[in-house]
RNA sequence: ACGGAUUUAGCUCAGUUGGUAGAGCAUUGGUCUCCAAAACCAAGGGUCGGGAGUUCGAGCCUCUCAAUCCGUG
């Protein structure tokens, strides 16, 4: 097995686009982009997706694909990013994999079980029910169709209960039982790189990004898509605190400083999902020669 | 300079008739098989501006020093 997938993760805000660019470079091969937010076309300066001129140094897959109203999923990407891979290791050696999130990340390093998807419909159906009735009538289901999964899960988190209770009414199966926790084999090489710095330097970076981002017009995009607020795609750092503001709910100022405090709190999430992964050998940004020849290490024969 | 007010956790403040302190935010740690930039759980932190006095005992009372703010000059 001669191919590589050079895995490149991070929390956000630490310069996985700069690095996974230069990476690529060096070996001439393309990216392929594990976010949750940059594959929405519309969602450019608040996701800091890649710049036409970093789009343009190298070849990315993955990103602008989906509109903000499309369906999308982890198990979604994990077939995307299977499909790009096996196209293009056909023409390369190596391929960069780069994002922050953590299970788009997973689903292709490890694979995610094959469960349905969730029908639009009885998930709306759940939904009314569990806002009208509360969440102890959501366990009580869960309790009765799957008790194996009602004692493993934890029930103070309502979007788990009822995402199980959703598998188990359309699958007709108990939510655990398909649940494999098995890894699947890839028909490549992996190699997990992590970038990271010291918290305050991180922290610094992230808040100076957010000021760029408004300047950028950060705020001027999120008004264009104020009317689709209620999106799940838009449930996301820097613009659903802007909406609250349009809202009147608090001034700019503090809309601002919330986007700061989300993103940073959203990368200590990151790297506490990330430390877990014995399998990632961590630097520095500013380490790029040591990251290459650490990748390069894998390869000699 | 005079009068008044303030000084309690990183920040903003609570603290009842004196019994060695609380909240929100911030920060930190964790969970995680799918709309995950989501959702959820937990934790640490203060010689109560300095000093002295009264008292069995003071964040709360008295004196003094300091800093900040508001008035009047």
């Amino acid at each position: 097995m001669d191919k590589f997938l050079i895995v490149i993760i991070g929390p956000t805000g630490i310069g996985k686009t700069t690095t996974s660019i230069e990476v690529a470079r060096h070996f001439n091969t393309v990216i392929i982009s594990a976010d949750s937010r940059q594959i929405f076309k519309e969602l450019k300066i608040g996701t800091a997706a890649p710049t036409a001129q970093e789009l343009s140094a190298v070849q990315h897959y993955n990103i602008a694909t989906h509109s903000i109203h499309d369906y999308y999923s982890a198990w979604e990407f994990e077939q995307d990013a299977l499909a790009y891979s096996e196209r293009l290791f056909k023409t390369h050696q190596q391929l960069v994999l780069t994002g922050g999130s953590m299970m788009y990340i997973d689903a292709v390093c490890k694979g995610i079980d094959e469960l349905p998807t969730v029908d639009q419909e009885l998930r709306e159906q759940l939904k009314n029910q569990y806002e009208q009735e509360g969440i102890e009538v959501m366990r009580r289901q869960l309790k009765q169709l799957d008790p194996v999964f009602y004692d493993q899960v934890d029930l103070q988190n309502h979007k788990r209960v009822i995402h199980a209770v959703e598998i188990c009414l359309l699958t007709g199966k108990p939510y655990s039982s398909l649940r494999t926790n098995s890894i699947k084999e890839r028909p490549f090489n992996i190699i997990k790189i992590g970038l990271n710095l010291d918290r305050e330097e991180l922290y610094e970076r992230i808040n100076k990004r957010v000021d760029i981002m408004v300047e950028e017009g950060l705020i001027e995009e999120a008004q264009q898509f104020y009317a689709h607020k209620d999106l799940n795609s838009l449930n996301t750092v820097g613009y659903k605190e802007l909406f609250a503001h349009f809202d009147g709910e608090y001034d700019l100022d503090k809309a601002i400083e919330l986007i700061k405090r989300n993103s940073r709190r959203y990368a200590k999430k990151q790297l506490t999902w990330f430390k877990r992964d014995s399998d990632i050998k961590w630097f520095k940004p500013s380490e790029l020669v040591n990251i290459i020849s650490y990748c390069e290490s894998f390869m000699v024969h």
